[in-house]
DNA sequence: ATAAATCTGTTGCAATTGCAACAAAAGGAG
DNA sequence: CTCCTTTTGTTGCAATTGCAACAGATTTAT
């Protein structure tokens, strides 16, 4: 997969893509596991595409909590949501999970039509929007989760979601136990716990990282 | 205000914007306090902006719990985050708090160019974008401040983006204690426990709705 | 192959949080 | 002004959650 295959660049021609290129004057770096992709608080209004391998958005506050803010993976962007107040931007990194090579581009340079005239840019605005709207949905979805009041919600929520877009009652966790307690913002012993007893009470059937949903009536729980 | 005046159609031309509207066909309705707005499990794929008056989008589960996912205002776009999985839409509705105004349009009007070939479309997309872009924005801050983990980090976490954005240590609250104890997810009586902690120990200072903060390491705490 | 690191699974205990219930204050409607 | 609704402020108690500390399993690195 090159950069050009990105869906960023969907419906653009390679010579359009070529000259616009000139005008982003793009940085393509690449990074190997738990090395820092981005710090925010260093690079504001920086903006990445991931090319190939994964990645994760995390904070670490002074008081030793890790959160999971995102997953990223191949095609995803990063970065235009943290280009508000500079403060908040501290402390939140993009860390490299699977080895992963990333470009990386100028908020503006995408927003405002190039000098040069680029007869595609119509079309890139269009498609980073697109993006920007499929990320706004993620982030609905991830502030849906982390409004729920208990542990246990939460791990039902996210089981309905992931059943929904798996398609399927048997769900396969498409991360360690470890990172989805960092991803649903409560501590791990405690998820075990709480998985424990939806295992009991026959509502769920979990083992390794797959996850069974028996209770039919999950939605109307929430 | 006019929706013509709306921040969508920014340097887009007065006859250039009715002859979109007709492209459109937008419904405009009237709302009183308390009356629902929208029921995003009825109407996917809606989009819709405040004209006059203010709204909340909240989410009433089955239990009872009541979760205020967003405050609109004049100006304000929303709709177009929910329109994934319909399941998850499901007893999500937006409440019209202040008697408000609203136009109603449909999702795909705004992204395919119409067949009327209105010269101003492009300029409106990217109009659009700009809106879905501080709508992203504002996800990623509601998801910042709910991945803390106590109601303590909670209040400091808003409390500090409050005075980040009006400027001032001195933080006048743009909502009721109550709609705030939903907005942050939280118990009322708890999250009034821990304001009064916090007053005690000197790091704010609250009454009614002005909220100062003391302890000017509050950013290093969180 | 072996060591090192990470992840899973458990538990007791302490702290935080939610719940229920109430009284007082404030705000709106007639 | 007066009633009625909403909001604020409090508290005891129970339930949930986080913390700390393990041991075993699994994965990754050398």
């Amino acid at each position: 997969m090159t950069f050009y295959d990105n869906f960023l660049f969907e419906e653009i021609k390679k010579e359009d893509f070529n000259k616009m290129m000139c005008c982003f004057s793009p940085k393509i770096e690449s990074f190997k596991r738990n090395e820092i992709v981005c710090d925010f608080g260093k690079n504001p209004g920086i903006i990445g595409i991931i090319r190939t391998g994964t990645a994760i958005t995390v904070r670490n506050s002074v008081n030793g909590n890790r959160t999971i803010l995102e997953s990223l993976e191949e095609g995803d962007i990063f970065g235009e949501a943290f280009t508000v107040c500079d403060k908040l931007s501290d402390g939140i990194y993009v860390v490299c999970e699977e080895d992963c090579q990333v470009m990386f581009m100028d908020y503006r340079s995408i927003l405002h039509p190039c000098s040069n005239g680029c007869i595609s840019h119509s079309r890139l605005l269009e498609n980073f929007f697109f993006m920007l709207a499929r990320r706004s949905v993620m982030l609905s979805r991830r502030v849906e989760l982390l409004s729920r009041r208990s542990i246990r919600e939460k791990i039902l929520c996210y089981l309905s979601m992931e059943s929904c877009s798996q398609k399927s009652r048997k769900i396969r966790l498409p991360m360690s136990l470890s990172n989805l307690a960092d991803y649903l913002c409560v501590d791990r012993s405690a998820m075990m716990r709480e998985l424990k007893k939806l295992n009991d009470e026959k509502i769920i059937l979990s083992e390794k990282k797959t996850v069974t949903i028996l209770n039919s009536n999950i939605e109307t729980e929430m």
